[in-house]
DNA sequence: TTATCTGCAAAAATTTTGCCGACGG
DNA sequence: CCGTCGGCAAAATTTTTGCAGATAA
């Protein structure tokens, strides 16, 4: 995990500014909510302009836009689809990995994967062609501790997450 | 791919009824626009719309989404994210692909990739219980086709498709 | 000082809901 | 006839844009 303070100084660099706004919008994709409570995983806008509130930055939502943008243009954020169709951003950590959605509870894990997709990417570019830039690649399935728990006395059904199979 | 009156046939005998749109749609999603013109790959909500006015079949937008989440409910549809965190749409062609898409003349292939994605699955599966119920895989790139054409003349660039790395 | 950034208001785009009338079987 | 379906209007969400003022460096 870099140091916040590093991508700061960065931007600070690039002749960008360090707004409060900035430094807690990149806390937070960074390490979640520095006092708890946050999620550190991929999160909406909305969910971000909450998150800031939460952290006692008041903000306005088109500030929250402009500043998914603007990290997004620096590639410090990437968007990621978790089936909903919502967008979500999160922290694109320097490299690049994938998900492991529970559809019970929500929780996302990250892992990386590199050696098959790989390959597949090398053959179909030998054979027609094809300059792969990128891939996503998302799991989603119930995670053991949600299993337990429905093996258990489990009443409550949760939203789950629908398409893209 | 199966017959979009084999499709009807059984909505039909389910007790749905086989209004114009519904015809139109199913026939849309399955084949295309059947006169030609319209688009086979994944479709928003939005552009159904425009694909049925340009078919004729008249209807309002409310219809549009009400008929994309009955299709969904019976899934004969799935969402599909490409990367800009707009929802479309596609027939889900009874098994299970992805996509490869042309991030410059926005082309979509459809393949099927089973190995080493199962095999993964197994692993974590075994590991830590987790149960997989799906995952999405698309890759972004650019096309020979489009690959040629920079490399000739090509001057216009468009849109890009953003994101999800 | 000055380019970057912010808030506000307004609009655009996408999606959902309720109600009632229309229509398929 | 009955229950499914469709249209319309209205609202809720999410996202974008213009402009004028605030601020970091």
């Amino acid at each position: 995990m870099p140091d916040s303070a590093a991508i700061l100084e960065k931007l600070r660099k690039d002749g960008f500014r360090l707004t409060q706004t900035r430094k807690a919008v990149v806390g937070l994709f960074l390490t979640g909510a520095s006092d708890s409570s946050g999620p550190a995983g991929p999160m909406t806008a909305p969910e971000l302009l909450l998150a800031l509130e939460a952290l006692g930055v008041s903000v306005n939502k088109t500030t929250v836009y402009r500043e998914i943008d603007f990290l997004m243009a620096r590639k410090l954020l990437r968007e990621v689809h978790l089936g909903d169709g919502v967008r979500r951003y999160e922290y694109l950590e320097g490299g690049h990995h994938h998900h492991l959605v529970c559809v019970e509870c929500n929780n996302i894990e990250c892992f990386e994967m590199t050696g098959c997709l790989k390959e597949f990417e090398a053959q179909i570019t030998s054979e027609r062609n094809f300059r792969f830039i990128k891939h996503s690649l998302e799991f989603f399935g119930v995670c053991g501790q949600c299993t337990v728990s429905s093996e258990l006395g489990g009443s409550e059904v949760k939203e789950s997450v629908e398409s893209t199979l």
